[in-house]
DNA sequence: AAAGATCGTATTGTCAGACAACCAGGATAT
DNA sequence: ATATCCTGGTTGTCTGACAATACGATCTTT
């Protein structure tokens, strides 16, 4: 099932590039709110692109509320409280500091997600919960093949927990945000994935959470989650190495 | 210093208004993950607008992640999970369902936020918190004016609260969802804020949690905030007349 | 001199058309 | 039958033009 190959890298588009580069901009603190940026045309003779790419750009990140044009006069960096969009840089995964921040957030949407699955679940849900834990107990093999089935399951779990939030901004939120840290850190999962110990003293964790969801304790539920993605955090923490900035 | 004047509202732009309506065809379901977009010109025609235009629109749900494009063959509707960006559509906050969703979200981040900054507060962040309190405290008549103040004073504490968590994105989080809440709930909130008993309940309830954090307990300020939000959500929902979709 | 009207210029918003890069599938050659 | 080439269709980028808007300077009027 998991996939063998890499997706390859597709060569980025210019307004991408651009538009990135402006808001690195902004982040590094060249430009701040209320600044004018340069004209389309000074920015396409600055980037050397005709004039519609550095439009499209600019139009992304008008429409994230990251910057407002007014026909006529310019583009001015947007106050911070008008931003429509909550979007995380790449570069956040690649720091540690970052990361753990982005772990800390997940782990405030997970638990609060399963309270309210607590409250809100069906018996569907809970059987299709049960499912995952099976299916990652029964694979509690070493292999790597194993250990992949197991994250999967481990995914699909709290997936599910989101779903049965009844509250779908949960799930969307907890999806975007799992699939970049997977994206970043799926290696380094699958390789935590393979210690035995971990295994057995994980599988008691999410049973925990499980159990709480079924006997319909917000509370409890709340609290094993937490408990859970907080020694996750760790253990990744501890593992991965980054460039440690 | 409450702004007596609504900002006037600009034109919107064709290449958003195209987006968002792309947007909905896929929120309705008329385009699934793995459908194919018509073709810019075929779009350009149908909307009655330039290929550029349909561009900056298809750009922008680019960078969203929620479309890909490959060149020579074309648009595709993305795998959910592919998503780049979190963004609220402003329908959302016009319906009471999905605002009572919103505001749950909001409690989840606010409560975590002040849980850690019960961890990490400094005593400058701590000073500022108090200020805020008193300024809400101080300004307890039953006038518009004064409950304009204390709005904004309640708005900053918690504010401040999330800056004092160290994790910028609870920060962010927590003013992009404050302003679109803002600019659609502001005069319920303002009018809930005029009268006298509510007001001397929501103090206390602010005041349990700035000592919460004082006593660097977060546990107690998770809790504390958790329980402001929630009956503050109440009484907005109570309150506010919806188009009860 | 002061107030108001007019005009010019700069900038963003939209349009139209062209070519390049790329891909899929069919036609052709071996 | 296989490999190669070609062709049409689609997105990506470029160029140039005009429309719409806003600001400021100049001119006019009082």
């Amino acid at each position: 099932m998991a996939d063998i190959f890499e997706r390859v890298a597709r060569p980025r588009r210019l307004p991408d590039e651009i538009a990135s580069s402006i808001l690195e901009a902004i982040a590094r603190g060249d430009l701040r709110a209320g600044d004018r940026l340069p004209t389309e045309l000074d920015l396409s003779e600055q980037f050397g692109v005709a004039r519609t790419v550095v439009r499209e750009a600019i139009s992304l990140l008008k429409f994230d509320g990251v910057i407002t044009a007014r026909q006529g006069v310019g583009a001015f960096v947007s106050e911070h409280s008008s931003r429509q969009a909550f979007r995380i840089s790449p570069a956040c995964f690649a720091k540690r500091r970052q990361l753990v921040k982005l772990l800390e957030l997940r782990t405030s949407m997970q638990s609060d997600a399963a309270a309210a699955a607590a409250d809100r679940r069906s018996a569907d849900q809970l059987a299709a919960m049960r499912a995952a834990l099976d299916r990652f107990a029964a694979s509690m093999g070493c292999g790597l093949d194993a250990a992949e089935v197991r994250v999967d399951a481990e995914v699909a779990f709290y997936r599910i927990i989101a779903e049965a939030s009844g509250n779908e901004f949960y799930l969307e939120f907890i999806q975007m945000i799992d699939a970049k840290l997977m994206e970043n850190l799926r290696s380094v999962v699958v390789k935590n994935a393979m210690v035995s110990e971990i295994g057995a003293r994980v599988l008691a964790e999410h049973d925990e959470v499980f159990e709480a969801i079924g006997e319909r304790d917000p509370e409890r539920a709340r609290t094993a989650t937490r408990r859970h993605f907080e020694s996750a955090a760790r253990r990744l923490a501890d593992r991965a190495d980054f460039a440690d900035v």
